[in-house]
DNA sequence: GCAAAAGTGTTCTTGGTACACCCATGA
DNA sequence: TCATGGGTGTACCAAGAACACTTTTGC
């Protein structure tokens, strides 16, 4: 079956289980390397790349439908999600599909929420469902030089604008990074999150006044260099901080 | 014609004219006798209060939906209006309409996203549309004596933190306040917004040091005590004082 | 020992907080 | 002249920025 068939498939069985109008984009980050990333697909149909997004169940609560849709779309569980805005220009969505008539379920109009995701499992790989060819992390280093479609990639700049207002408010940390991590790629994160360069004994200091890590008794191998201390979160802490919000950075 | 007969005509035109499944709900807050305040309407068919929603047009962006929707039901034009917030819970709106029928456009299920409003005419007395017996002020200290429909107390929660979240990213303050104001008003205004008192000493230094306003040659008489001075804001400063953010309170 | 990265300490400055004092006004 | 609220000054303290110094490691 060719991408084509397959698509006029997923309509017709579309028609009967989702909400017309509405989408779901999750913008699922990453950190690995020192680099934020993030999780695309690319769909059989046309080879540009997209959010794994997808429609919200007739008997879905929004909330619900994204999980699903990451589930379905990209193999991705566990993931801390929040929405941070809607996209709704009249016509974002409709000249993706232009090719076929406009009876087709994905071609009408949609208005669509954005929800930020945050994974930490670097090691799991994301797989891709049967519409999509592809589903990969692109770090936000590569995003300038790949086609992406619809307004995607404004959808995305948003999400990590909201990841950056909401660094000091909700366990971004916590889940972009391992278990176990140490202070320098810790502050790596927050760089590339709020994208200047910080002070190193700076951010050792005011990260360690929060008291929301503990120390653990190991270091890791770095090679030809000290070897920095393991940290983790200390979760009760943690929490409590960030109802007060933790700090400007 | 009764409510009964008012609201299914609308749900013979609504179908033709509106995407299913999608309303916009603006919170509209005012500034008035040193307390916030949200406009709200009571529909003709119940006695509840309830937002000035509405749908979107199938040819409208998102955001000019709610432009007119204001317009609509509330006379209200000239406001700031940003999207704060997506109420997709499944069954939040059904219920409201439930002695009609599951054919009636508004009983169906809606996905809300919600608008704060900043209007700062306090002159001007909002208009209530022909499917709505009032549509009034609310002092946010009154809410807690009313009866809401749906969600909507949620609704005005959320829109509420949100300006607290913004105060110092947004013209929230330009944009509740009338053309001439004192510092002890805008300090109310603050207050209000942000839930706490503040001190005053410090609150004129801070604002002042922002750059912010301009001090007008003119008093406010307010009776028994020391005349309190005018100011209005700077408009090129106070921009320019936003892109950073101005400071926290 | 040297280079490079990790970790710690010190100093300066800024900005927030608390509070005191003076000013203006009408009763 | 007193009470009340507006406006300003000051002193203290905490937190941030800049930068220097020490420690650890492999070569």
């Amino acid at each position: 079956m060719d991408s084509r068939e397959q698509i006029l498939q997923k309509s017709a069985e579309a028609k009967e289980l989702y909400l017309p109008h509405i989408s779901v984009d999750p913008v699922v980050f990453g950190f690995d390397q020192n680099e934020l990333k993030v999780l695309l697909v690319r769909m059989n149909y046309k080879k540009q790349w997209l959010l794994p997004g997808g429609y919200v169940r007739r008997d879905d609560d929004l909330d619900e439908a994204v999980v699903r849709v990451l589930k379905d779309r990209a193999g991705v569980t566990e993931v801390f999600l929040e929405e941070f805005g809607v996209f709704g220009r009249k016509n974002r969505s409709q000249l993706y599909f232009d090719e076929f008539d406009d009876t087709l379920f994905q071609k009408q109009r949609f208005i669509s929420v954005g929800y930020y995701a945050l994974y930490n499992s670097s090691e799991i790989y994301p797989v891709a469902d049967d519409v999509s060819e592809a589903c990969e992390w692109v770090y936000l280093r590569q995003l300038p030089e790949i086609v992406l479609g619809m307004d995607h990639r404004e959808i995305i700049e948003k999400a990590l604008l909201t990841l950056r207002e909401k660094i000091s408010t909700k366990p971004i940390g916590y889940n972009l990074m391992p278990e176990k991590f140490t202070l320098p790629e810790l502050q790596k994160l927050y760089e590339a999150i709020l994208g200047k360069s910080l002070n190193r004994g700076n951010f050792y200091r005011k990260i360690k006044n929060l008291n929301v890590l503990k120390k653990l008794n190991e270091q890791r191998y770095v090679g030809a260099h000290r070897s920095p201390d393991l940290y983790s979160f200390d979760m009760e802490n943690y929490e409590k901080a960030l109802e007060n919000g933790l700090n400007n950075w």
